[in-house]
DNA sequence: AGCAGGTAGCTGTCGCGACAGTAAATGCCG
DNA sequence: CGGCATTTACTGTCGCGACAGCTACCTGCT
């Protein structure tokens, strides 16, 4: 309901580029990958890995799950692929599609990543309360929803 | 103060990759640089032209108020001289550094930006009242400094 | 004066995001 | 049933972030 935002929040803060919440996403990332050096993984391999191994996944439905885009997945999938973390197989039923399967490379990898991530959300969240993660986050939705359905 | 944050927050909010804080910070410099499009201009370009625009800019200075490191800001100072929006200059007394000019191209987008990033910043917070605003603000800076200064 | 350590900028390499354009398979609808 | 839009996956291209490693230069300390 506020009309005059950017005397609120500074032009500064809201840089494209050197944006507050860019930033936090950066560092966030970074930080993720740091910890997931030891296994060799990215942090949208990781993220990659939790999501196919409930088994039946397709690349457009990580595609979604992930945020990127076609491209992105396939690339991604290639790594991956490439790293003998997954295999592609051909879809029953769809032949336009794809089905992901972990190998048991790929499935080793699996229970350590919730640690992981475990960590970093508390680290990230220190000093916070319990209530205070459900506003950022209540907030965070907020402006993905403001972003998507306003594209003025 | 929380010490079960990993329940207060599920693991797929804060996944690196499909993490919210990570999805909004894409969202926002993807349709930073929609908008910017226009003056073929990508997000960082315009938060760096902003910068540079007050003078006496230096690659080191520009790197940390754009949160990149050497290297990504060598090559974004490449392309920008490329597209001549500004010229690499002596430092006058030191040697090492160089003083960032920009070209009367790049000096005449300054005045088109602000709007620009006035425009992404109320629609990203439409519905927030200058409180909330506040709220965020404070709680991304927190999670900033949690990430930066624990890298336990 | 001279050396150690830090700073400024650069290059190479890799992973990723976004956009544009393609081909094959599917679904829909008159 | 036949044509057309949609979906699925892919490739090409570009910009950017992070890491590692390098040289030139400056500075502080002895």
């Amino acid at each position: 309901m506020t009309d005059d935002l950017t005397s609120a929040a500074p032009v500064e803060l809201i840089l494209g580029g050197g944006s507050l919440l860019v930033q936090v996403g950066r560092d966030l990332n970074t930080e993720t990958e740091r910890l997931l050096a030891p296994y060799d993984l990215t942090a949208q391999q990781a993220a990659l890995l939790l999501h196919a191994a409930r088994g039946g996944a397709t690349p457009s439905g990580l595609m979604r799950q992930l945020g990127t885009d076609t491209a992105g997945m396939t690339r991604l999938l290639d790594r991956m692929q490439a790293k003998e973390l997954l295999v592609r197989a051909r879809h029953p039923g769809d032949r336009r599609s794809v089905v992901i399967e972990l190998t048991p490379r790929g499935r080793a990898l699996v229970p350590k990543l919730p640690p992981v991530f475990g960590r970093i959300t508390r680290q990230a969240f220190t000093g916070f309360s319990a209530e205070e993660v459900a506003q950022v986050t209540g907030m965070l939705r907020r402006i993905v929803d403001n972003l998507a359905s306003e594209p003025s």
